[in-house]
This record gives C-alpha cells, structure tokens and sequence, in this order.
DNA sequence: CCCAAGGGTGACGTTAACGTCAACCAGCTA
DNA sequence: TAGCTGGTTGACGTTAACGTCACCCTTGGG
C-alpha cells in the first residue's frame, strides 16, 4: 500500500451514506446518468482516490476509462468518476484489470440492448455472482481462523 | 484461470465438513499437529490442488514452504499441505506472497511465546481481520450491484 | 515576452509470480 | 546395460501493472 495517497482508497470509495440495497443502486444509477453534471480534472480524480497521473492513463490505455478531450486534456465525468471507483474497489479484492473490463461491460449496458444481449449480460452476472461469492467464502473461512487464533492468543495473556 | 487442473484449488481448500467456526478449528489442529502421520510428494500435492510444480518450488524459494527432504526429493506432512491449502486460499482473495508469508507467521507461533510475542500476534490478527473486514465489505458492495443489474436484466427478459 | 505549472506522449525500467527449457541424477526394469 | 520415470537445480522468458524519465505543448502571470 502507499504512503502518500491524499484518501484512502477504500473508505473514497465507499464514502456515500445509506443501507446496501440503497448504496448499490446509487452506484447503479451514477454510472448511468447522462453525463450532464459536473467535471472533473485528472489530478482532482487522482488525489481523491490517492492514485497516480500513470495509473490513471494506464487504465485508458487499457479501455477502462475513455474521458472526454479538451485541447487535448483529459475532461472526466460522474460516470467517468463512478467507473473508477468500481475499477479501485474490484482491484481491492484481488481482480485483474482484465476482469474488471469485463464488470465494467456489465455495468455499461444492461438497460437497453436486444434479448441476446440481455442474456448475455444475465448469463455474466450469474457467473460473476458465483464467483465472489466463493471469494468470500474463502474470505470467511480465512477470517474465522484469525478470529480464533486471536481469541487463544488474547487467552493466554488474560492468563499470564 | 488454468484449465488443466485435475481439481479446482478453491473446492479441494474447502473440501472438508462441518461449521463454520469448527471448520476454523479443525484447520489450525491440521496446522500444528507434530508432523508425525501421512506424507505426500510434490505432484501428489501439485495435482490435489491443482497447481505446477514451478509453483511449489517457488513457493519454496520465498519461504512459504519448507519441506523435509529424502534424497533430495521434497518430502511434505500433513502440516505442510495444510500451508499449501492456506497459501492458495489467501492467493484466492487477492494477497501477494508477502502478506500470506505474514499469514502463514500467524498461523506458525500462537500457542507457545513469551508475552512480546502473543502481544506481537494478537496486534498482527487484529489488523489482519480489520484488513479483510473491509475487503468482504467491498465484495459485498460489488455483489449487490451485481444482483441489482441481474434482477433488472431478468425483469427486463420477463417483461419482452 | 519569458517562463513556470500543469498536462500529454512515447519509451524504457521494475517487480511479482510464475512458465519454459536444458541438463543432471536416482531407481527401476526389460 | 540401456532406457524410462520422476525428481532436482539453474537460468532465462513472460505478463501484468504500474514507475520513471525525457521531451513536447499550452496557458496564465509578471
């Protein structure tokens, strides 16, 4: 982890209030709004998700993000904005880039398109559901096991 | 993801029976039991969990792994592979070699120590849970996006 | 008008986590 | 005894995800 990230990462991106049902859809919802409101420049992103210029280009390169150009200046906006904070929060828990293309598909069209894309984007989801949740069955499992070591270790200092 | 494996590495982790927190149990007992039952060869491990033996070598090399040795061949107990099954389960939730190599300490020294080191273990689980609590609260958001986008698309689907 | 700040584009360097390949050795077996 | 199987150690190659560096352009201030 880095030192000198003006934010955290993590808390940057889960900082918005509300229940889980509700947090998701807000999330939904901002990547899918019309792109009307404000902008943002590449440092000001940067510094909020204490990332760097390079890691940010870096995903343009690789077809995460593609901000709009003025005089050749990266313009950025909500939705560019929300992309970003899904592409941190899935690196957070261990995705490539390449498969965070992909959930980023998924987040990308799935109001319109045809029954074929519909499917597809079910079938996708389906997958990418199954898959974390076994990551977190073996989240669990890994915390249930620290948990206890830590409850034996606190156990012998209580009795020393 | 490999296709080649003769079992998936996530089942073969999570392959034994009973709760949650006994299952937490049972793999600290397999982690610390004097190495005095069952051995296994490196492709005996290699193909139960599925991986090559480039990479259990290389494990090796970063100190993951120490097995004994019979004419130079690796040897491993019981309490290696249950290392082996730690290492992969930590690698499956997205840790590097470094942090599961502070896991695998963790694991190591828990019962015995002096008051500096049950101090010293119980700050490191401390963080550790905190680090992973926040990680499952990632997963966790991703997740109810993702069950949000595949309860529209199938709404949608139902609708046409 | 100069120049410093901020942003852009290559291009090369770096680290982690292996893959791949060559060469060697030990034990069996036909 | 020749050869196969299964193991070992280098040593080099590879991919992902950036870091670093050099060089360029533009825009506002003194």
């Amino acid at each position: 982890m880095s030192t000198r990230g003006a934010r955290d990462p993590a808390s940057s991106v889960s900082s918005q209030s509300g229940g889980s049902a509700a947090r998701a859809r807000q999330a939904l919802a901002e990547h899918r709004e019309p792109d009307g409101g404000e902008l943002f420049g590449i440092t000001e992103l940067c510094e909020a998700f204490g990332i760097t210029l390079r890691t940010i280009r870096f995903y343009e390169d690789k077809g995460l993000l593609s901000p709009r150009r003025v005089n050749g200046a990266r313009v950025y906006t909500r939705r560019d904005r929300a992309r970003l904070a899904i592409i941190l929060r899935s690196k957070a828990i261990g995705a490539s880039l390449e498969e965070i293309r992909h959930y980023l598909d998924l987040y990308g069209a799935h109001g319109e398109g045809r029954q074929q894309q519909l499917k597809y984007v079910r079938d996708r989801t389906d997958a990418a559901i199954t898959e974390l949740e076994a990551k977190r069955a073996h989240l669990d499992a890994m915390l249930a096991e620290l948990r206890m070591i830590n409850t034996e270790v606190r156990a012998q200092l209580d009795k020393g």
